[in-house]
DNA sequence: CGTGTATGATACGCTTCCGGAATGATACGG
DNA sequence: CCGTATCATTCCGGAAGCGTATCATACACG
């Protein structure tokens, strides 16, 4: 059946993205980090602590930890809106987007030797 | 530049997945956890300690942990191997294959909203 | 037997992460 | 101004994960 083909692939290419990003990422993220990750690169700015901790479900102290071990790692980087000095914006860098650009590579790959019909 | 727009996809495809474990999965597994389940699930039995520990790179402990907590939730089952009784081997259950069954349904309609060309 | 080796589980100390509460800074309405 | 609300952060006790070292058990083999 096509469909079952069709989500064992899907699982497959979950588990190499996953493996891969055990045993190559040099950084160790957890999930929730990944996701702040992924969410500030990939949907529409502005991103603030509270809509990151609402959008994701998760508390806002997690959502400053997550924020604080990527700044860390110059994936990310933290402004103070100007408009209201209370908020916190989270930009993208340079070495955030190189790190995703190639994780996604990694992603395509995989998925290309998977067979993606 | 279709390359782009692939890479592009696999990142947000990856986010919608990483987001959806996080505020869907019952349980909130560990990217470690999340390889071990996919493992058993996608490669080739028997499944033991050690060889899930090489192939992952992580410590044997860290496996032995995994399955604690996998086993938890049933979604497998440890059997000593009767021809070696040093052996665990790692069985597939039925609870376990329902929660996969759901996230690769998950995973492919996430796909096909980003459009999979 | 006995002795060495291999396996998975456990003990231990350490680090990281968690959520709720408390804190500090800023905005805003009266 | 001043009280209240709203940000993000920090504090704190607890839970969970890690790797190293160690253990009990099981095999291999002389």
């Amino acid at each position: 059946m096509s469909i079952e083909l069709k989500e064992l692939q899907a699982l497959e290419l979950w588990r190499r993205t996953v493996v891969s990003g055990i045993h190559r990422a040099t950084p160790d993220f957890s999930q929730r980090q990944v996701a702040v990750l992924l969410s500030v690169y990939l949907t529409p700015p502005p991103h603030t602590v509270r809509g990151l901790a609402q959008s994701l479900h998760i508390s806002k102290p997690a959502v400053t930890r997550a924020l604080d071990r990527l700044a860390g790692h110059e994936f990310l980087r933290r402004k103070v809106d100007e408009a209201d000095r209370r908020s916190v914006l989270i930009q993208r860098t340079v070495r955030g987007s190189i790190f995703l650009r190639e994780f996604a590579e990694l992603i395509v790959e995989s998925g290309r030797e998977t067979g993606e019909d």
